[in-house]
DNA sequence: TTCCAGGAGAGAG
DNA sequence: CTCTCTCATGGA
């Protein structure tokens, strides 16, 4: 199956930005298992109308139907040129954009993206994609595509029954409580993911750092790369390290940054974020005095 | 060996 | 309210 003229789109940058930990890349193609079914994704080279999506499936399906869900889940449908446009105020982010350009925020699964960045705190990436690995091999659904072999995201039922003992097996330390907590919040209806979906971004962010386990950034994150709303500022150790060596020049806190961001780079201030966080991760020397200079300051 | 990673909770002040 | 300490884990 195919997805023809996709515009304004790049796979690599979109799946390999540090949002979904369920992204492999084997040669030119990308396995990945989203909503219990293995994907697997290529990108043709770019046309004049944009570039071309193979899409293979792992479950039988309705071609139209994958292919509206794709379009959600990899944020096609968005404008995000034009969010882009209103963003990109310095030479800084213009340079970031031009760079990634392509990179979408994805619109993940609601409880596996809440139970992935409870995971995330105080831990890196590698580390986290292999505990999801471990928790799916241990507790999901076996699924193949084409010899490729992977696991569904485990149910919030079933981690809500496992024994804390297994999750540490998986190697989540400390944080198993917070994710069987959560678990056990979702499957009693404390936690109601169809409620949390009609949420506004300020409620939706305030009713999720009610769980144990989930602060500020980790409810940001949830809010961004699930539940669509480009408001929301994931404040981790890299964008805040970003904002006060580029933006603010002095050490601030948390809430000065996100005053500053949120004021700076408006409603689009998520798509901001993601191409600054992505951008100093490919590049090295993000903040040699090249870099520094891009952005005056009166 | 210490430091770090898409942090958050608990307690002290 | 802010500051500090601690939490489990593995790679650098």
């Amino acid at each position: 199956m195919q997805i023809q003229g996709v515009m304004d789109f790049n796979l690599k940058y979109t799946l390999e930005s540090g949002q979904s930990f369920r992204w492999n890349r084997i040669e030119d193609a990308y396995y990945g298992v989203v909503e219990g079914r293995i994907l697997k994704l290529r990108a043709s080279e770019k046309g004049q109308h944009g570039i071309t999506l193979s899409v293979e499936s792992s479950a039988s399906e309705d071609a139209a139907q994958l292919t509206a869900f794709l379009r959600h889940y990899l944020d096609i449908e968005r404008d995000v040129p034009r969010i882009l446009a209103a963003v990109g105020t310095d030479a800084y982010i213009h340079r970031a954009v031009q760079r990634l350009w392509g990179m979408r925020i994805l619109n993940q699964e609601l409880w596996e993206t809440i139970a992935s960045f409870i995971l995330s705190q105080n831990n890196n990436v590698p580390r986290i994609r292999g505990i999801i690995r471990r928790l799916s091999e241990r507790f999901g659904r076996e699924l193949t595509l084409e010899g490729y072999v992977d696991y569904s995201f485990p149910t919030a039922a079933v981690l809500a029954a496992a024994e804390s003992h297994e999750l540490l097996a998986c190697g989540t330390g400390y944080r198993a409580d917070y994710l069987k907590g959560a678990a056990q919040a979702v499957v009693s209806g404390e936690l109601s993911l169809p409620h949390l979906k009609r949420l506004a971004y300020p409620e939706a962010k305030r009713e999720l750092m009610h769980r144990k386990g989930i602060g500020e950034k980790v409810a940001d994150c949830i809010c961004l790369f699930s539940l669509g709303h480009l408001e929301a500022l994931p404040i981790d150790v890299w964008i805040k390290r970003i904002f006060e060596t580029l933006y603010l020049r002095r050490p601030a806190t948390p809430r000065e940054i996100r005053e500053f961001a949120q004021n700076y780079f408006g409603a689009g201030v998520g798509y901001a974020q993601q191409y600054l966080f992505h951008y100093v991760h490919e590049c090295p020397n993000w903040a040699d005095d090249e870099h520094l200079s891009l952005i005056s300051h009166e």
